[in-house]
DNA sequence: AGTTTTACATACCACTGGTATGATAAGCTA
DNA sequence: TAGCTTATCATACCAGTGGTATGTAAAACT
């Protein structure tokens, strides 16, 4: 016998959620089958669909809860990292966050991998524009307020910096030969204070 | 009725990795099915698997095509690019030809997006590191051996720069706000001088 | 001339994401 | 409380998928 209880509803909407978001971490999400989903879930077909128009709105709902996480831990980060001597602590403590994510499988695999090819440009550019780059753009702004950086063409170097983070997470997760997160960071701050 | 000689066989089989890599370039990897190749190249899911072992190994070899074909023509820009004067010229000529390539969808599509999430972590660092990485390294190296940059981090380095114009391709394909080649551009090469 | 190998073509297979249809409990209305 | 609607699943089914097994004819080799 079923509860149909709308909480009941909650629970199994968020028993499918975190089944998908482990399997799609660990499989990524072509090897992943609604079928393995609902199992490792407790539930069928009918109850997944019913929640979720599609496999790709699953997907994309995980994608973004994820996006969000990281983005407001960076951000607090930031926040807490603020000091009166050197104006580039703030900015640094964040992308240091950010740069911790992207060494994880889940945000390697969900986020930086299958998202691009799951969601089009469009999404993708979008759930980008509006989170991670947007933060990493206000602490550059900040940076030129101080007088730091030239304050033209803070929206290419947001695009590049995150960019460059995003390839030495998956570098130091592979280990690649002669990288520690320590010399990578230190390379990309060079690059950041290389600008004043 | 059919010939079999084996230069008949060598069209038959450039006639697949023709098809399927404009299919993947166009449609992605994923929504583009054995069916659609075959029908494309005028023949068989038999002679596609009798060429190929998997779908899998199709595109690799389509995405080995592709890399190697970037990595030549980057190359060369360099060596051309070489001037009395700037010792950073035959470097950003590179890079530049580089980051021509990642606005191409071909590039994008079939290397950037779908490379990492159809092949493994492996073998995408294998390639990865054997062409595009190593070039950039080889010119960081030079710059190094000029005495414009300091010796340590240079593999960081070249990961980050090459992934700062991966992203960079994307930004200028998809439209971004605010962004044209040349800022990009100018950012990448006051990130670059900006080590000395 | 006879045998083996190459180069396909065809018929099938288990499985996929998605849909249509049921079924039952909960909620809502009169 | 009776009767109707809606939410929440469950099951049966579907066209299409990548891949395999089998068949077949031409070429190559002995």
């Amino acid at each position: 016998m079923v509860k149909r209880t709308s909480e009941h509803a909650e629970e199994t909407r968020r028993a499918i959620l975190d089944a998908a978001r482990q399997r799609f971490e660990v499989q990524g999400y072509s090897a992943t089958s609604i079928a393995n989903i609902v199992e490792a879930a407790g539930t069928t077909k009918g109850a997944l669909f019913h929640h979720f128009p599609s496999k790709e709105d699953l997907f994309f709902e995980i994608w973004s809860d994820i996006q969000r996480e990281m983005d407001a831990e960076a951000k607090a980060a930031a926040n807490a990292g603020r000091s009166a001597e050197d104006p580039y602590a703030a900015f640094l403590a964040g992308t240091r966050t950010y740069f911790r994510w992207t060494t994880t499988p889940a945000y390697q695999r969900i986020v930086l991998v299958d998202g691009r090819s799951v969601l089009g440009l469009e999404r993708w550019q979008e759930g980008d524009n509006r989170l991670g780059r947007g933060t990493v753009e206000q602490g550059l702004r900040y940076l030129v307020k101080k007088g730091l950086i030239e304050d033209k063409g803070i929206v290419p170097l947001s695009i590049m910096l995150l960019n460059a983070l995003n390839g030495a997470g998956f570098a130091l997760a592979r280990g690649d030969h002669g990288v520690t997160e320590e010399s990578l960071f230190d390379a990309f701050e060079a690059l950041l204070r290389g600008l004043r």
